[in-house]
DNA sequence: ATGACGTAAGTCGTCCTACAACTCACCTAA
DNA sequence: TTAGGTGAGTTGTAGGACGACTTACGTCAT
């Protein structure tokens, strides 16, 4: 599928200014004069549209702004550009800097002063590990600065409990995958996850490759975005979770138990992780 | 023993939005012709500008579509009314309702897909006790259908820690007011809160406060207002932490460890909130 | 010299208008 | 029946304008 776009001139006849052919991939740039683009300052115009799956252009603003935070180009309690540069360095409305600000300001990463300026949060680059935006735990790990790796403890099918019936709205009796693993940072267990997930969402070929690294990963291969999570908290003391010779002995874990939904509100994954205490440290920021 | 559940009622003083605030001071209307409101479709043009602190126009519109939504206007599942019937009935521009709805997107309250609305999230209405925004504890018990209270058990001061100090940006030594207090939501146990706050910021007057009722309360009496948190989670199990005939016997405990800055990124205030487990449900909504 | 005050420039907040991109319901024609 | 087109409605983005707030700076009276 994937209409090449027809950009609709089928019908347009009238009141194209006509400023503006149709470009495909690029953000639409107004006036690029004489396009000399010095080497200190170079545009970051072009830098958007990500391979892959995009999103709005706000989010792809604020997807490219946050890399550059937290790469170390404005350190904490520096003055972002002005919205009206930022806008013209990306080639946008300031509309869609505001809307990329806003989100980030969400996130707590920057902090917006009215007639000041917009500001790079004092712990902002700090927040990697945040619960609050979603990841998989591999891919937190590793922007915590850590290599992660998985060890497959359990990988089979078998029928979905009522508890799990519900939270992944299945019909009672239906099966699923019950996958478990051990989570390292840096060859440290740092955790053990338990995901369960709905057999009729994959093919065999997939069995096989759950489990390997990042499930998120296979799961974008069949076109299931992940798009949010509700999750619920709880401390746990128990000796029936780990496993393996770095089992933990105090038994002692941060249990994460919740449920994935792709973008239409479906529900794809049911998972709990267990955290060692004092492996993982879970930052929360709070805003009003 | 048996505390007597005092139900509390001296110091829940504030803001029932009851179902319509008195206000006075309305948004800058521009043209306002002649001012036919029809009757079956109330105006919410008035509804803005709550008593105290306001914001920008932006918050104020999300503070009161937030409220609408949690009393059950709109039901989960139901789309809101478009941008633009939203702004006339607020008599805002809807550059100003798409912020506003950013925000409530961001918390996850709110759902927007393009070209077609904004519903409700499907489970927003409840969320109410996340994580993501700051409140008092006090506060999120009450969204949550319960009556708060609480119980002080200690109060006094003394100087602070090396580890305090460090936290709230104080010079080693300094006085603070150490605060013990047990939290009860309909007069069961569920969390006991340890706070230090540094003594500079208070007055004599304060220090009896204190402890009363919610601690931002009096702050806000002092004009220090919360603007973020930041906060590591852990799991914790002790018999040191809990006291009273309530005392929870399996003493397992997620502790909320937190330290509230105001608006101008100054700490006044470091938290350990002990949540007993199983006795209150923490939710956080992850979006990407 | 010092402090209070006004002024101007810079920046975010809001408004208006217009159009593009997308979704959905409906109708039409094969 | 089904495939496709069409149009109305909704969110996304653009561009220009002005208001509100912050900050720095210069002026003036003390």
């Amino acid at each position: 599928m994937s209409t090449p776009t027809p950009k609709s001139q089928a019908f347009d006849t009238e009141t194209r200014p006509a400023t503006d052919p149709p470009v495909q991939n690029l953000p639409k740039v107004r006036d690029d004069g004489p396009v000399s683009i010095s080497d200190h300052t170079r545009s970051n115009r072009s830098a958007l549209n990500a391979p892959s799956e995009s999103g709005s252009l706000g989010r792809q603003v604020a997807k490219h702004l946050r890399s550059r935070i937290m790469q170390g180009e404005f350190s904490p309690g520096a003055r972002l550009p002005s919205e009206t540069e930022i806008a013209l360095d990306y080639g946008v409305s300031r509309v869609t800097v505001r809307t990329a600000i806003k989100l980030l300001e969400s996130q707590g990463l920057v902090d917006v002063r009215h007639g000041s300026g917009t500001f790079v949060s004092d712990f902002g680059t700090e927040i990697k590990a945040g619960i609050q935006e979603l990841r998989s735990i591999t891919e937190t790990i590793r922007e915590m600065g850590f290599e992660p790796s998985m060890e497959r403890h359990k990988g089979e099918t078998r029928a979905a409990s009522e508890h799990e019936s519900a939270r992944l709205d299945l019909m009672p009796g239906e099966q699923v995958l019950d996958l478990q693993r051990a989570v390292f940072a840096d060859g440290e267990v740092v955790a053990y996850s338990y995901d369960v997930i709905p057999i009729k969402t994959l093919d065999a070929q997939m069995l096989e490759r759950m489990g390997q690294g990042s499930v998120f990963k296979v799961f974008e291969t069949i076109g299931i975005t992940p798009a949010r999570a509700i999750a619920e908290l709880h401390a746990v003391s128990s000796q029936e979770i780990a496993w393996g010779p770095q089992k933990p002995e105090q038994g002692l874990f941060l249990l994460l138990d919740q449920v994935h939904f792709d973008k239409d509100g479906k529900p794809f994954m049911y998972s709990k992780s267990y955290f060692v205490e004092g492996r993982f440290q879970f930052v929360i920021l709070r805003t009003r």
